[in-house]
DNA sequence: CTGAAAGCGCTTACAG
DNA sequence: CTGAAAGCGCTTACAG
């Protein structure tokens, strides 16, 4: 005599049934060994009554939660927020369902997240940004989830049970490097609207690519805000400090595309007096006038490649803690 | 004897303080009365086990699984993402946790995914966009989440437990069409880059506002893709067929972005010779030259919206099943 | 092929 | 202030 609560259970389909609860549950989970016919009056009382077994009870007693938890500190990022809608999809076409928080910067809500997942008893975790590269994720990790699987999209984090896979900003950048050098180009420089972790990825690279390509010149590197006004200006007194640029490498697709029109107001024309690359491949690299090559750096692939190696771990196979994923340089009219 | 699995549950606890289970249970969930000793003594080997209560058997024994549900089509659309955002947020403030779905614009994907959510017991839903305004959603509520809340974004659905919070951008574009008549305009059009529900809607109150403001002129409306060349030539055909035209409203801050360019490669400027305003207010009116005046149809508000009468309704109170909000008009540079 | 029973990790009257 | 017991809705040996 169960189920004095609303919802029905296996209890109730098993009664209207005539069999016991083990049958119907073996039903539902196409288990084994049930005769064909009983199987059939089964099946049909569950559509009858539009039976949902409660995962909740399920997992207790599997211990198998089929949960995934995804961690993400802000959605204004269009990139992570793909990241997310990847992940979901293809873990959701294996059975998993997703759990998510979006944190804040905020390390300790980082931290109170992963606590909270691991109340969950989430089989997997996938964090997207480099911005969880930190201690207090490391602890938290160490201490509610120390041996579920955690992977890292775009950061690095040392752990057994956490991985990492990133996208090749840095070789993306030299690789810009060269192509500019290929184009004949004397004097490249690189402009950033942010520091970030992934804006000193992209300073190494830039670096590395100069004294490799252009060896002896010194790597023309300039920062600003995220304002219009503040990249205006930035362009502005790089041709004051150096006019004989040649090649801007914007850090962001919306950087270059406001670079471009300061470029214009300068009467620069592009590519002929400067060549213009972006990095990321958004849309705003197809609207612009002309439209300007940029540096994809692949975070789809990054949170696609983090999804299917968790599935991987999951189904017990063993995957390599770091993974580094190659970029490519999507070429258009403005080198 | 319990716990012969790994993780360690309020029995090794209990057993470790020297007390009940059911004492532990208390202290964890702050109840009544425990001795301020035992709670210390308890809290303390609490911590150094690192405990984290089973949520899963927390929400089977006291029926609330704490836990809402959200399904959204897609992530591509910015807005629609930064719904989940301020959805989760303010659903976890309140000690919810959220179960996400990408649904695609598949209908049966949708209603998949709502049998899933009843499988959680989820507490409520918010489903964001009007996509999800169809049949297969409507019978999948009715068969498996008959009496769980159900908020949906920007969308009409008519069931007791369905509520609706949707913006009025019907009657902001009609206030776009006032704000221009005010401004002296004489004859405005409307350019569209997409059909869809929403476009239907913009479109009315663009038709609606030439009635009321432009008596007895007739609404200049047209229709093209997505790619910058067909808007290019959408705004070129726009001046040879009615030259006249002196103010435009696009239907989306890109496709005002892009428009802007072909105005301004046709001599037009901007506002002497042509007013312009977008929709959405996103970052494209702001860093365009000029800047142009947008209608924000505050789809986080929205959403937000949505998440505080949810949370309302979970809290007991009763909420209006259609909530209809009021859209801004942000001025800029190019009216 | 099928059922009775135990148990997953909690909470909550109930009794003391 | 505290503990023993029952029960949430399932699954899974075990026995037949």
């Amino acid at each position: 005599m169960r189920h004095k609560s609303g919802s029905v259970t296996i209890y109730d389909i098993a009664k209207e049934a005539g069999v016991s609860a083990s049958t119907v549950s073996r039903v539902i989970n196409n288990k084994s060994t049930v005769k064909e016919e009983t199987r059939e009056r089964v099946l049909e009382i569950l559509k009858k009554n539009s039976f949902s077994p409660n995962e909740a009870a399920r997992g207790l007693v599997t211990r198998s939660s089929r949960m995934i938890g995804i961690l993400i500190s802000d959605v204004r990022t269009v990139q992570h927020t793909e990241g997310i809608y990847f992940v979901e999809r293809e873990l959701a076409a294996n059975g998993y369902s997703c759990l998510i928080h979006y944190t804040t910067k905020n390390t300790s809500e980082m931290a109170r997240y992963i606590r909270e997942l691991s109340r969950w008893k989430v089989e997997g975790v996938v964090m997207i940004g480099s911005i969880f590269a930190n201690e207090d994720v490391l602890n938290a990790i160490e201490e509610y989830l120390p041996k579920t699987p955690v992977f890292l999209c775009n950061g690095y984090l040392k752990r057994p049970n956490i991985y990492c896979v990133v996208s090749d900003e840095k070789g993306g950048v030299t690789n810009l490097v060269r192509l500019l050098a290929e184009k004949g180009r004397k004097h490249p420089a690189m402009l950033f609207n942010q520091i970030s972790a992934s804006s000193t990825e992209k300073e190494r690279g830039f670096r590395e690519g100069i004294s490799t390509y252009y060896p002896g010149q010194e790597a023309m590197v300039r920062y600003c805000g995220t304002t219009r006004e503040e990249v205006d200006e930035l362009v502005r007194n790089l041709f004051e400090e150096k006019p004989e640029t040649d090649a801007i490498i914007f850090s962001e697709d919306i950087m270059a595309l406001m670079g471009i029109r300061m470029l214009n107001d300068l009467g620069k024309k592009i590519p002929e007096d400067v060549a213009v690359a972006g990095i990321n491949n958004m849309v705003f690299s197809e609207i612009s006038i002309p439209r300007f090559t940029s540096l994809d750096n692949v975070l789809h692939t990054v949170s696609a490649t983090a999804a299917n190696s968790l599935l991987a771990i999951l189904n017990g196979k063993r995957v390599s803690h770091k993974i580094l994923l190659p970029t490519r340089i999507v070429e258009r009219e403005s080198i």
